[in-house]
DNA sequence: CTGAAAGCGCTTACAG
DNA sequence: CTGAAAGCGCTTACAG
């Protein structure tokens, strides 16, 4: 393996001038810069990372620490976060936290160690703690850990717009299965749709919105649409709207099982936009996330170094599938009035 | 940040010991090497990997190669391979070639460049080239790079496995529907099955199996499980083997379309053992796949730094699940003879 | 068993 | 505009 000092041998320059012509410095002349780009080309000549690292103290590296990399969400975003740094010649480095918080502590420190570019991280619990004081740039992504800038979707805002669209419907009796309310983002998601129900239907009389806590499983939505939707077709809900798809899917498969069909008897409404959720039927509408956006706002946040980075919450989309329609006449128990 | 230096002078001793007390270099006496120790443990002192680096001339990281991270099964295998390096204080650099040669060869050289221990990569082609000579162990997984060692599943053996099981079920017309046949993977699920097939029923007039050609994907599985299920069903095949979950998948909604119940008039098998495979009604069955294995089996390789390497096989395990059951007496033409 | 010292391959003020 | 040289923080023969 050829060092600085061949090349600079070769092209009969000092190593100084080697290594400004690799780092584009334009004071070079174009004479010399020609010879030693010449020499680095017959040499195959490739920099040595780590003694740039130990000059520079800085590696060209990008460390992510997710809970769960099988987790489609977090497979795509990075995905996304790995090919947004790959255009600007940073490497990702990936560690699984399994959401348990000391081993996401000693992951972020193997990580800090290594002198990164900066450090992406979806934060196991509300409650993360470094090991030690650092000054590498750290952004937090969909759960915030401890007060680094958060990026996210913005959940409320995604969740209003799927009320929008069941109340659109002609919707007035709803239920919402939310994701546990210990967690930020299954508040977020809950009290987005709440606040937007209530807020267009404060005066419609028939309008009522009712609520179940759940996990973001299918269990949940099995076990909770099944109880749902063994009342009385003419005092039930007209449509559910789940925190996640996972919930979403276990509502149809509880709907089907009772042969309630969808959406003729029954909307459903998921979170998410998972590969699923186009592919079981009917296809589910749901609100996708902006995946690849929160990914290249991470990686342009960190690289940065903005010092003031501000929160930043990035808009979903409303996929409309085949999971809601207009609500049933037979249903509503009395005449609709939109 | 406090260096080897401050270590040494603190516990008054040379930076010299204080590297062997880290290293865990024998030869320090006991007493030198608690004052070494309670002097690194005062500093909250951390060893400069670039530094080390530059010496040893290689870092503590394993590199991954995969064509999509968002795959399943790649996401699996990653999660297992940065667990079994974490155990072994290695970080784990991830790169996506998104199936492209020219992508997967840069990605391949920076991965290099770094000097890790070792790269993992899932080939994307298998024309796959490298842009220079490197000493860095390099295994394949999956899918082979060029000629270096390959860590798989036992896919011929994996076929045969639900060739049995199809057999064992009374089934004697069978559709493989293959994988593309231009991959090795693809030959290999294909013969393992028509081998099995043929040996065991080579005496048996009623046996017939016939292939289909497809892609891993829905599509192919619905499209060709349609063109199937049209026959009249004294003749078409009992049971329908697919190379992969996706394909099986798409045959079982071909089936439902054309209100065809399964398993008792049609069993499906698959390959892979994907969590859809699990959620789908009825249930999948279908080969595992030995993710972890072969994730331990890649690190541990890699990390033996045997020059010797061989290709390792390895044996998965059929998940028996709804999809399949007894050969319907009435769709066998004749009376059974098991 | 311990220490002094060379040196890994770069980058970066600094001098000219 | 270019070069000489210091030095980043370690590891590792080598001497004692």
């Amino acid at each position: 393996m050829s060092t600085i000092k061949d090349v600079a041998k070769l092209a009969e320059v000092s190593v100084g001038t080697v290594s400004k012509v690799i780092s584009r410095d334009p004071t070079v002349k174009a004479a010399l810069r020609e010879r030693v780009l010449a020499a680095i080309e017959t040499l195959g000549y490739r920099p040595n990372h780590s003694a740039r690292a130990l000059r520079t103290n800085r590696i060209d590296v990008i460390g992510l620490v997710v809970p769960d990399i099988t987790n489609p969400f977090f497979a795509q975003l990075a995905k996304c976060i790995e090919a947004e740094a790959a255009m600007r010649n940073l490497t990702v480095m990936l560690a699984n936290s399994h959401d348990d918080e000391a081993t996401e502590r000693r992951q972020l420190s193997t990580l800090l160690d290594r002198a990164p570019r900066g450090v992406i991280i979806v934060a196991s619990s509300e409650s993360g703690r470094l090991e030690y004081q650092t000054d590498i740039p750290i952004v937090s992504v969909d759960r915030r850990f401890q007060t680094y800038p958060l990026i996210s979707t913005h959940h409320a805002e995604g969740s209003a717009q799927l009320a929008k669209h069941l109340i659109g419907l002609g919707h007035r009796r709803i239920a919402y299965i939310a994701g546990p309310q210990n967690t930020r983002v299954g508040r977020a998601r809950k009290e987005g749709f709440a606040t937007f129900f209530t807020r267009e239907l404060a005066a419609d009389p028939n309008a009522s919105l009712r609520f179940y806590d759940g996990h973001y499983d299918y269990q949940s939505g099995e076990d909770i649409g099944r109880e749902i939707l063994a009342e009385d077709p003419a005092v039930r809900p007209t449509a559910i709207a789940a925190a996640s798809d996972q919930i979403a899917i276990g509502v149809m498969r509880a709907a089907r099982d009772l042969d309630i069909s969808i959406p003729d008897q029954l909307s459903v409404t998921g979170f998410d936009d998972i590969d699923l959720a186009a592919l079981i039927v009917p296809r589910l509408t749901t609100l996708k996330q902006p995946t690849a956006e929160i990914g290249a706002a991470a990686v342009s946040v960190l690289i940065a170094e903005d010092e003031s980075a501000e929160d930043i919450k990035l808009r979903g989309e409303i996929v409309v599938r085949g999971s809601t329609g207009p609500v049933n006449a037979l249903l509503t128990g009395k005449s609709q009035r939109v």
